[in-house]
Formats: C-alpha cells, structure tokens, sequence
DNA sequence: AGGTACACTTAACACCGTTAACCTAACGGT
DNA sequence: ACCGTTAGGTTAACGGTGTTAAGTGTACCT
C-alpha cells in the first residue's frame, strides 16, 4: 500500500471518500447517498468517514464546491474558440452552461437542488463559478459594439435566468422526452431550444417590426 | 364529532392531512415532513395514514398537484387586469408567477425541486399549471400584433425559462438579501429585476441600435 | 344478531445519520 | 529502546426515518 510521507497510510484517503461520493451521487442522486453505502464503497467502516468531514452535510459541500470549480473550467474552455467581444463568445458560455448540465445531469441536480442545507453554496457564485466569467464576456462585447450597452449585471442576470430556467424545467421534466412542447419537430432537446432562442434575445419578443416603428419615427424627424 | 354520509365520521380525513401536509412543507420543508409529525399534528398514528395514501411520494404528489391548481388559478387572475392581446397581459402572466413563487417559497420550493422521485409532476404541466394560460396570452398578443410572430411554444418556453431561472436563482441564495448583484440600486428583489428585463426582453440584448440599422437600412432604400 | 368493512392501533423491520468507546499501529521525543 | 501521542479505524448503540403486518374495535347493513 502506498505511504503519502506523514500518514499512517492505508485505506480511504479523503481524495478516495469525495471521489465515491461524487460517483453516488451522479449514480443515485442526493436521495441515494447514505454514509453506510458510500463507506461500504469505498471498502472502510461507515463511521471512519468523520474522521476526514464532520458529517454528511460537510461531505456534499466539499464535492460541490469541487464540482462549481470543475464547471468553472468547462465554461472557461467553452468560451475560448471564440473571439473576445463578441455575442457568439457569450452565446458559446451559455450553450457550455447547458451542456455540462446535461452532461452530468445528476450531479447537477444536486449542485443546484433548491433543497441544500445551507442555500450558501450559490450565494458565492457571482464571485466563481461562471458568473464571473460571463460577467467578463458581456462587458467586453459591450465595449466592442455587438452587444447593446445596459447594466451588465442586469444583462448577465438576463442571460443566466434564460439559460438557467431552460435547464431546470427541462430537468424537472424527464430530461429525454420532456421538451416536446409544441409538437412541431423545430426544437427537441434543450439545447435545440437554446438555439432558437437566439433571434428571441438578440432581437427581443416584439421583434424587429417594433423596433423598427420607433426607429423609423426617429429617423423621419431626423436622426442620424 | 360531524359525520360524513357514509363514513364512520372520526378522527382524520384525507383533507386534514393533505391540509397538515401542506402546512408542514411550508413550515420545514420537504426535509422537515415526517409520517410521524405529521401524524401527530392530525391527531392520529403514523400509519393510519397509509389507509388513505399509499405512502408518502403519493401525499405529497397529491399536494403539489393542488398547489399546481391553485397556482394556475393565481395566474388566471393575475392576468385579468390587462386587456386581450397585450404584451402587458403576457407580462402579468409572468410577475405574478414570481409573485406566487415568492409569496410561498417553502412551498414552491417543493413544487419545483429537482429532487422528486417522480419526474412526471411538471411533465404534464404544459397542459394545466400555467402554461396553457400564458401560451394563449402569447397567441393572442401576437395576433393583435403586439408581439412578434414566431412559433408560439418557443415563446412561451423563452418567456417561461427567462422568469423561471430568475425564480430559481434567487431561490438557491438566500431570498432575501441574494439579489444584490452589481451593488448598483438598480435592482434589488427578484421582482426589480424582472421589471429590469423588459427593455431586454422587448428589444433584445443587441438592442435597438443594431436593429435600427437594418430598419434604417431598408428605410433608407425606400420602405415605406 | 351476525358479518363485514372500515378506521385505526401497536409492534416491528430495515434503514438512516451520528456519537461514544475502544482498538491498533506508526511516529516523535527522550 | 521505551513510551506517549495521534492518525485511522473498528463495533455497538441511540434516536429517527418510511413502511409493513397483524390486531382491535366500532359502526353499518342485512
């Protein structure tokens, strides 16, 4: 058995604890995971895990936190094929946002369950995971033109709940055949969705025929 | 001791305990639900419950399926205030959503969790909670023409997705002090924000700007 | 009056998170 | 070389959970 140079060296290393961890909830969801399972899995007594997290409520938190990072990192590589300033590179955080969801669906489930102990874990989110990083994208297309220029706390707001809202009632539905809605076959998955969602929110609900109408007017009485 | 028709008339009727369960879940929680206290709030034993439910998904499928119904009603009304065909009435739909939401958290809270065993409560929601209601408010809107035309269900699910992640964001912080993004005054409750979308929403995130100069365009090149 | 169906009870099972007490082996210091 | 300390682990147990099985009464109908 390997020695690390302080420890007595045997059996379930904290790193091996919150990987088990990690795997049952991706397995089982929040609901399945029980200290005795988990311990069993990883071949050590149930009550020896309080030796590395004070309880079960400590132990989800630290696989959280690793798993906000974790996202963090996919958004921050989804990003990057695209130029700065531009929409598509704020498109393309959204779109990794949605991907890395559905991608690790039940992992996700407990990363944003409405049901946390301590709802803290997203009161630090605007500082890490993703909110920063697209925070950063929405004023630098602001500044290069190819995005209209508001709050931009406000538009990342906007653009977050968007996307945010879509995963989650996707979620809540059964996330293969959920979004039927509309039965025509123009938008299937959620991320079909997201994509014709595209002219909706760069040109908004009342559409370019509106805006059109003032802009018109502005023009006819002589605007630039 | 008031007696139904034919029933023995004692004791804990399905209503008392879908009425206890209610005020249980927004009390503590889905967490907070025990058969036990549960039990003894109504009066009764434990597992006298299970004469009148299966067990306890069933109970609180039951009562997040009224509290759909109640929801649905709220939104009926909610909108009734705005006239046919107007983005306003859409609007309505959506704030008193958040309203709704916001005014029970703790129960919502369990009516939208990610954690149900069974996926299928939101799965039929297109048909009842709201949803048949704001599509028609879509419909309407864009045949009065006061909304730009474009698949009726991807309106909707944007428009849903935009106020529900909203919704749900806020919820996994702390509701009360969360919503301090961008510590500008702009907006603060989950409710400034919504009403902070609507220039977003109606105009897009590029904003008239960039669809002005496509209208402008066209002007220019004699529309009328 | 007897039978039956209902409303409800207690006892119990198998889990759950968590605590307490105990054991053991490796290390550091003298 | 011994010895105390401590990291890492054990088993037993407590109180709580959802749920099942079996039993009890009591109101109703025939």
């Amino acid at each position: 058995m390997v020695k690390v140079p302080n420890g007595r060296g045997s059996g379930a290393s904290e790193e091996a604890i919150l990987g088990a961890t990690r795997d049952l909830l991706a397995e089982k969801g929040l609901q399945g995971l029980s200290m005795r399972t988990l311990a069993q899995r990883v071949g050590v007594s149930a009550t020896a895990i309080y030796h590395y997290f004070e309880n079960k409520d400590e132990l989800v938190r630290r696989v959280v936190e690793g798993g906000f990072q974790r996202f963090g990192e996919y958004l921050e590589e989804a990003q990057r094929a695209y130029p700065k300033g531009s929409v598509e590179r704020v498109r393309a955080v959204g779109e990794g946002y949605l991907r890395f969801a559905l991608e690790n669906h039940a992992y996700f489930r407990v990363l944003f369950s409405l049901e946390h102990p301590d709802p803290h874990s997203l009161d630090d989110l605007p500082e890490g995971g993703g909110y920063g990083l697209l925070r950063q994208a929405v004023v630098d297309a602001m500044e290069a033109g190819t995005m209209r220029t508001v709050d931009p706390d406000l538009m990342v707001m906007f653009l977050w709940s968007l996307t945010h809202g879509l995963l989650t009632i996707s979620m809540a539905c059964r996330i293969d055949h959920c979004p039927e809605f509309g039965k025509d076959p123009v938008a299937r998955t959620p991320l079909d969705l997201f994509q014709a969602f595209g002219p909706l929110v760069r040109n908004g609900v009342v559409g370019p025929a509106e805006a059109a109408r003032d802009v018109k007017d502005a023009v006819k009485s002589g605007g630039d």
